[in-house]
DNA sequence: AATGAATGAGCGTTCATTCAT
DNA sequence: TATGAATGAACGCTCATTCAT
């Protein structure tokens, strides 16, 4: 996750800001609603501009729905690597993990419309769409591999673990909680905290 | 949730027929495309009639989006309620949840276009409809906390657990499968075990 | 005016009752919405049958307006006749349109939905109901023509009146009493005399 | 009723164009066919522009049709009061109201659309279109009856006269002639003035 | 850089009408 | 005699998109 768009236009034009808010928007309304019952006129109403103006910044809505699309998986990305490189080098896998699922919730739950959006609008989006997300997708499911393969090789994960399924198991009830998580009963770290110690020790009496 | 419709209507009416093949047809796109992308004319389509005719038997598309939600829930519960009622008085807690959630993937991931739509496209459909759904989604949802209790009552499951963030977990996994499940690959009943497995015992070296 | 309904089919089959009540219905409608914000449904509805049925007793939602506005015209004319054949061969023609005015005016307005329907609806009507209506209309108006003339022959009306446009501003008055008149306010007969007094005499000081 | 529109807008946009090429549409189309069998594509046909862009000026066919009911009062309100206001201080009451009539009748048969599609359509309008056209309408009736009740008050109307039922008399002939009216036959100078003579000094011998 | 005006395609829905039963 | 089921056409309306200014 290199390449911080900041970069590359280091003063943002007036036009960035307009692109911006126009982005902001569709996550929102993305996240809110869907990708198709969210109409331009939506969108250009939250930017505070007319509908035929975002047309100078994007070709069309799907355009502007890859661009949330990726986005979303970059931020969350961006997050969580940079959550566990801030720990020390002596850091347990465990240790690491607990990192990555607190940066991915507080990211999907409380940072992001990118990200929430990504995570509840993909399965209907279109497949052309879905597809020009697939490969970002696939990079920041690896990065999890990688952390869990990290605590195998350590021995802190069983020798018999799908690291796939797991992968799979632990992301499911993250994501999932874009669904019932309320800011106002439980902070996102307390909820990393819960999710990897049912995923470590499990809930056996 | 007991009520087998056929009991009610012995010979189906050529309309209930139709019905049926609608709410179907109605499942299906709900499911892959969601619920505002999906036009009268592909329903009618699926169900091999005119859009006109969609009138006949239901008032709106929101109608039907409504039926289709609480079918959605009705057939996963009624399923996992069979397989938990079919086990033995004896069989253990861990037992009975590792039956209600095999039953719980089955019915979403190869049986019912109505759970899968249900689980994917809640999130995105109108609030109203939501609210519709509401009630019978608490009901089930209170079941599984049954389910977890009993387990819990009997020591299977730590003293400390809070079984509603359990529940949310367990729940979150298994209903995010819906989003990468490829029958190709596993069989909902050895997804059910792994997914119990790593609830019970943990990843834990 | 000749031939009353009841010579050709002296003991109304079953038919001919729900045939009544179809367009009875239609005229209400009509006389209430119009013709074409008047669906056959509602027609249906009112007569207590289904719309298919609807079609064993007419051709078309437009054959039905023929009907409704044929007897429309019908119901008035036969009871202005009959009000003024009831006079004694003695009355004077100011008596005998009085007595004219007054059976309009009670039909009109208390009486027939069919004349009201007519009334109101024929301006709005597609070109061809209005001229199949239209043979009906110039002969009641002829009536009116000669009621007119007989008065002017016994010098009840000036020598130098237009009877034609008399008859117009007059029927005009009458005809748009439909769009105004409250039955708890005042009687048609006392509408009636009141317009013949101001037709014959005038308001002048 | 003064106020003319050119003081706030000396110079039209294009889109004023448009909004009073769909307004002129909509009335000359309600006045032959009434509201409901008028199409929006009728409507937009006639206003050479395309179904959709209808929706660019109002918000829905019957915001189109309030309009069209309010000009079609406000119209043969302004042309009534204009041509009482340019007669002398010194004209009589009765001459006040031939001018009034000739006015009206003017802008009824020969001027304005609006006037006529709203006298010819208003029973059949939806009542809560109705209702928003009623307090002009009783603007315009109280006006009328300030121009008999001057008439009265100078005694060229007898003392006895009911000045309501006689408004309601001389505008329902007046407005009934829109049903029968040919330009080609009589100007509406001569009706105007044939009808308030048979009005004042009745038409008997 | 942004918009007002317009469009074409398509949407959910209605409705007169048909027809086997 | 009457209806349940279905249809085709059209309706009012929405929307992503275009483009001259």
């Amino acid at each position: 996750m290199p390449a911080p768009r900041a970069v590359k236009r280091p003063r943002p034009h007036k036009s960035d800001v307009t692109r911006h808010k126009i982005l902001d928007a569709s996550a929102k309304l993305f996240r809110e609603q869907g990708f198709s019952a969210t109409t331009l006129r939506q969108i250009a109403s939250r930017a505070k501009i007319k509908a035929g103006s975002v047309y100078y910044y994007f070709d069309s809505k799907s355009q502007i729905l890859d661009e949330v699309l990726k986005i979303g998986i970059k931020v969350v990305f961006e997050a969580v690597e940079k959550a566990v490189d801030a720990l020390p080098e002596t850091a347990t896998g465990r240790t690491r993990l607990e990192a990555a699922v607190a940066a991915h919730l507080h990211t999907l739950l409380r940072y992001s419309d990118y990200t929430s959006a990504n995570i509840r609008i993909f399965g209907q989006v279109p497949r052309t769409s879905q597809n020009r997300n697939r490969a970002i997708r696939r990079t920041y499911a690896e990065y999890w591999n990688g952390l869990l393969q990290y605590a195998k090789d350590r021995g802190e994960i069983g020798p018999d673990a799908d690291l796939s399924l797991v992968r799979l198991f632990l992301l499911g009830s993250v994501n999932w909680s874009v669904e019932w998580y309320d800011p106002k009963k439980k902070s996102t770290e307390f909820l990393a905290k819960k999710f990897c110690n049912i995923l470590f020790e499990g809930i056996g009496g």
